[in-house]
DNA sequence: ATATGTGCAAATCTTTTGCAAATTC
DNA sequence: GAATTTGCAAAAGATTTGCACATAT
């Protein structure tokens, strides 16, 4: 990949990524390098995001794990999430609230990327580039700011929809 | 600006824009341009937005709305910012949700930027590049997506905050 | 005159919290 | 055994909705 493109796409049900200079570290092991204590909850909640070919919400990660673990609360999603999140081990997304007001997660990957989201169809794109890590580079270096978290999302009309009449 | 800078900063409190090349088209004929029936409480809440220093969630945006009309509901301002997201005139931003789960808005401008938040401190930064226009247009080249909506930002930590001893 | 928008009150949806019991190291 | 995490149940926070009345064009 030269510059920049779509690495995978997502139609609201799965994602298939293409572009194999993205990985995902293994949530587990950084885990396991942060000494943070690991129930059997975190274990099941954490494997589940680290699988998931989709982005999760909270809900829909509660119910997944409630096929392995029925007692499984609400509560412990949400804290699991956060301990993530403050971690720094998953991304945080709205993908532009095309659907409600909930928030999706993902492991976070070897290399930041973008997600597009269309306002016809639903599908989610990702889409890495060099391009958008220069621009990172050169926004921490001209601001002085340490990102630690960076969150690029885009709402338009997908290829295909541009096309179809309405 | 040759590159890329910070063009505005927000301590929690107020936003002083410093670069003259980044304008706010205005609403009010924006709306009209577009047939949009304008009523009382239309008029005030996009007055309000328009000429806000400050990125307004939707608590906020009616509490400043009641000192001059003590009787707009809370529904309306929710339909009024629905009005303005759908219509492309306002931005939405989560700020990081440095603070509570509520969206920001702000009139849409000229020029496309991002926003920094110091998860120290909570200063809100505005940064505005060249490097970001092309990189929405190298996306939209690439992927054939049409982008209507764009939203970069960024946590971490401010020049000043990274400097502090914990 | 008619379509559209508003206020009110209740509902919905997402996320958070206090606390006693259970679990991890 | 001490510190941390969980489930439960209730609360909180943000946003949406149905409906009768008011307003804009």
């Amino acid at each position: 990949m030269l510059n920049g493109g779509i690495v995978a796409t997502e139609s609201h049900l799965g994602r298939s990524a293409n572009d194999a200079s993205i990985t995902r570290p293994s949530l587990m092991k950084e885990l396991a390098a942060r000494g943070v204590r690991m129930t059997a909850q975190r274990r099941l909640l954490v494997g589940i995001i680290q699988d998931s070919p989709r982005h999760l919400d909270a809900a829909t990660l509660l119910e997944m794990a409630k096929e392995e673990d029925p007692g499984i609360d609400r509560a412990t999603v949400y804290r699991t999430i956060a301990l993530l999140k403050h971690r720094g081990l998953i991304d945080e997304l709205d993908l532009m609230h095309i659907e409600g007001e909930k928030h999706y997660y993902e492991a976070k990957t070897s290399r930041d990327h973008c997600h597009m989201a269309c306002f016809r169809c639903g599908a989610i794109m990702e889409y890495a580039s060099s391009s958008f890590e220069r621009l990172k580079k050169e926004m921490a270096q001209q601001s002085g700011f340490e990102i630690r978290v960076i969150r690029l999302e885009v709402g338009g009309l997908c290829k295909k929809c541009r096309r179809k009449p309405v």
